[in-house]
DNA sequence: TAGTCTGTGATTTTT
DNA sequence: TCACAGACTA
């Protein structure tokens, strides 16, 4: 049997991925940390290692490999096929198709929960609440516990929810939480409790879970000692991928899943832990090793081959100014004779024709659009580049922020299907009532509530009399739930007809009806890739396109586009060329988050992140003009912004300083003040 | 019920 | 400023 696969690692690499593998005595491997840095070949070793199981025996069908998004769990599928077909040959297909336990965190937890539904009281049909569903549930309570009409104002429903998820993924008080987090809501405590209990039950009435069910179900049912030997007992292998980013929850799931930790592997990078704001606690990888004995064992991956040594220098210096940390610097022997630029602009209307600039000048260099990207910490701080980008032709896609089935009319389709999917689910039925005339708040309220007690809902809804100024939309409303219900027409036909039934609605609502209807086709296009309504529902919301275009419908892939992507959405991936907007202060780090320390140190990670996703050239802009708009008492405004506090003085040295647009040459001998006003040209420019 | 008006709170990142 | 919630009116 050849290994040759084996060769082309380094050594520390080579150690991970042959940790505890094939050992005397046969058993599982002891747990064990890889601490990689950016671009060391972590997914690279992670694939190896999964795919060196399967070559020394391990049952793919086995193995739970939990990455950060469904994305990168695929991915990793392809790379541990290709590399299990240098031994295995033809039949690598076949092992690295039973790898079917891959996915996130929430995907495995709601495989799990369907398969396991009946032992722990819950109905297999379940349907599951994202964010947006979760917070108007959480609204509906709390107007029913009245506490909408106190004197001075209840937290907003994204409030509470926030709350909500921070207290169940952090396993701590209510009390703490408010504390460290949301100071200004502590005199709500005991209201936040009750309407937690009521939110809790509201859920369980309606069998619907949101996403911090989906782990926290899934940590219960791996308590109960039964049911964990049963759970537990699916999987010898446990691999886990950006541990840094996971929470206290999750860490709790892993220890159930493999108690002795045998069998488990986590992979992470401590500088880079940019999600706490979802709980994720950097003490997971920090205190993994001890919470074993004899303790994990820890192989470090510092050498870098993504970035050439001066990116690398200048990371190096930004995160070396952190106040822990754990990994040592990263290390290529990517020579180069360019220094990272940090370019300065007057204001953001530049900065974006710089881009512009930028972007078409590399591309005259064959640097594809693909292989360059620009990131920025707050999805709105890209909109006047996308302004420029769309003016001057150039196709892009945009990764964070908003997504695609935000939009009103794309909900009320999905509400449409899972209504049908789940009758007892209030807030779609809520929200597809009020979608026919005549029908309000008040009456959908009403007609839920008469048909709530029934174990099939939609049989007293079709008895019931019709509301008085819904007319003959009530007829076609029930035939269209009754007949999705059914499931008669097939999977993906269902999705034709609730889209047949809602455009005559969407007309009447909305005035653009037609660019919407774009989106609906769309959606529909989707759904066919999917093998029934119950996962198409589940999938789209546990992993939702996280892509917007300029252009109506997903790109092409062969096409090529720009990327724009929030720092947070960039994670794991690589470009040849980086653009990242906004190093100022008030933007990185962001004016939201330098409440306290631990926050500030995010935000430096969070640069950092962002400054190693580059192969060869990397470009920081600071815009000396920048626009707020209403956050402070005085409204719209515009500061004069700072370089970021995390690029001090001192370490300028690292970086190639640039300003544009560059100085005419006449002005040259001048020296080089860095603001230059061509007043000549805006007269010109008044008369154009 | 549906549309308009007023006052107040908020800010970002995502499964 | 903006978005949203609640109140008021036709």
């Amino acid at each position: 049997m050849s290994l040759a696969y084996l060769e082309k690692l380094n050594d520390r690499q080579r150690a991970a991925v042959e940790h505890g593998v094939g050992a005397s005595g046969g058993g599982l491997p002891e747990p064990l940390l890889i601490i990689a840095g950016a671009g060391s070949g972590k997914t690279n070793t992670l694939a190896h290692r999964v795919a060196h199981l399967i070559v020394n025996g391990a049952d793919p069908r086995r193995i739970l490999l939990m990455t950060f998004s469904r994305r990168a769990a695929s991915e990793m599928a392809r790379r541990v096929e290709r590399i299990c077909r240098q031994v295995l040959g033809d039949k690598a297909a076949v092992m690295t198709d039973a790898l079917a336990w891959a996915g996130t965190f929430h995907g495995i937890g709601a495989r799990l929960l369907r398969i396991h539904a009946d032992q722990i009281g819950l109905a297999e049909d379940f349907t599951i609440h994202d964010r947006e569903d979760s917070a108007d549930l959480i609204n509906l309570v709390r107007h029913e516990l009245g506490f909408s009409k106190t004197e001075s104002r209840f937290p907003t429903k994204g409030t509470c929810l926030s709350i909500y998820s921070r207290v169940v993924n952090s396993e701590t008080s209510i009390a703490e939480v408010l504390k460290a987090h949301y100071p200004w809501v502590a005199g709500w405590e005991e209201e936040l409790k009750q309407l937690f209990a009521a939110y809790v039950e509201a859920k369980q009435a309606q069998n619907v879970l949101d996403y911090d069910d989906l782990l926290l179900y899934w940590a219960q049912m791996v308590s109960e000692p039964e049911l964990a030997d049963e759970i537990a007992g699916r999987f010898d292998h446990v691999l886990v991928d950006e541990y840094q980013d996971t929470n206290r929850l999750q860490a709790a799931i892993l220890l159930a899943l493999r108690p002795g930790g045998r069998g488990l592997t986590v992979v992470g990078d401590d500088a880079q832990s940019i999600y706490s704001f979802r709980a994720a606690t950097v003490r997971n990888i920090l205190d993994f090793p001890e919470a074993f004995s004899p303790p994990a064992h820890v192989v470090t991956l510092d050498r870098n081959y993504r970035s050439t040594q001066p990116i690398l220098a200048a990371a190096n210096a930004v995160i070396g100014e952190a106040r822990e940390r754990f990994t040592k610097n990263l290390w290529s022997d990517r020579e180069s004779e360019e220094r990272p630029a940090l370019v300065t602009v007057r204001d953001e209307a530049d900065q974006a024709r710089y881009i512009v600039e930028q972007v078409l000048e590399n591309r005259e260099r064959g640097i594809a659009l693909k292989q360059q990207a620009v990131l920025f910490r707050s999805s709105n701080h890209s909109s006047s580049l996308e302004v420029e980008l769309t003016r001057s032709n150039i196709p892009f896609v945009k990764f964070g922020g908003l997504k695609f089935l935000d939009s009103a009319h794309v909900k009320d389709m999905l509400a449409v299907l899972r209504f049908a999917q789940n009758p007892r689910d209030r807030v779609a039925g809520f929200r597809l009532l009020q979608l026919l005339p005549g029908i309000g708040p008040q009456t959908a309220g009403r007609i839920l509530d008469t048909i709530a007690a029934d174990p099939e809902p939609l049989v007293t809804l079709a008895e019931i009399p019709a509301p008085p100024k819904s007319g003959a939309d009530w007829p076609a409303f029930l035939d269209l739930l009754l007949g999705l219900r059914k499931a008669g027409s097939g999977w993906p036909n269902e999705i034709s007809a609730a889209r047949a039934w809602y455009e005559p609605h969407l007309d009447r609502i909305h005035e653009d009806a037609e660019t919407r209807k774009a989106d609906l086709l769309q959606l529909e296009q989707i759904a066919a890739g999917y093998a029934n309504r119950e996962r198409f529902l589940t999938e789209l919301t546990l992993d939702p396109p996280d892509a917007t275009s300029d252009q109506a419908g997903v790109p092409l892939l062969d096409e090529d586009y720009l990327i724009l992507s929030t720092i947070h959405s960039a994670k794991g991936q690589e470009w040849r060329s980086v653009f990242m907007l906004n190093v100022i202060d008030g933007c990185i780090p962001s004016d939201l988050g330098v409440g306290t320390t631990a926050e500030i140190e995010e935000e430096r990670r969070l640069l950092y992140v962002g400054m190693t996703r580059t192969r060869d050239s990397l470009t920081l802009v600071t815009p000396q003009r920048f626009f707020t708009y209403g956050q402070n008492a005085q409204g719209d405004r515009h500061v004069y912004a700072s370089r970021t506090r995390f690029i001090p003085a001192p370490m300028l040295g690292l970086f190639e300083a640039k300003s544009w647009p560059i100085a005419p040459a006449a002005a040259g001998e001048r020296g080089t003040r860095q603001v230059r006003v061509d007043v000549g040209a805006r007269m010109r420019a008044m008369w154009r």
